[in-house]
DNA sequence: CATCTGATTGTTCTT
DNA sequence: AAGAACAATCAGATG
């Protein structure tokens, strides 16, 4: 039973009740390389939690399992635990704006063919230059 | 074979 | 400003 919403399944935030994630008439990735949207905290700390969560429940392969026991801790977990996943959180924006010049670049760059810009207000990331500095900071 | 689904929250994007 | 869409995941399920 895919296709049916049985229930009203209200978890705890109602806005994306109906779209639950993806939009139909989606299928691939019509871009070549579109950088996917960077992972947040949530995701970051999801990431380890699921790990554990492996060792802990290895009979359970349910995502969904794993999604409602991570998202009860993470509502329990503090700031100060969240800390380091948001701080990666952060992190992860420059690397997605990195990467997303990379691919406005090879937009611009190669297959340039009768795509008229209206205007340049809105979608120009690449704006300031890149500065290439690579920090890998490591505590 | 390819795509979707489940379930979480957060971020980013679009309008 | 507010809503919509999508990010990982993993194995099953469906067209």
């Amino acid at each position: 039973m895919k296709g049916g919403e049985s229930k009203a399944e209200a978890t705890s935030t109602d806005s994306r009740l109906k779209t639950r994630g993806r939009k139909p008439g989606k299928k691939t990735k019509k871009d070549p390389n579109q950088p996917k949207r960077p992972p947040s905290a949530f995701f970051v700390f999801l990431e380890d939690f699921r790990k554990e969560f492996n060792l802990a429940n290895p009979n359970n392969k349910s995502v969904a399992t794993v999604g409602k026991a991570a998202g009860a801790k993470w509502k329990s977990m503090t700031e100060d635990d969240k800390a380091p996943y948001v701080a990666k959180a952060e992190s992860r924006k420059t690397e997605y704006l990195k990467t997303m010049q990379q691919y406005n670049m090879k937009l611009a760059s190669g297959t340039n063919r009768g795509e008229e810009d209206d205007s340049d207000k809105s979608k120009s990331e690449v704006d300031e230059a890149v500065s290439d500095e690579e920090e890998e900071g490591d505590d």
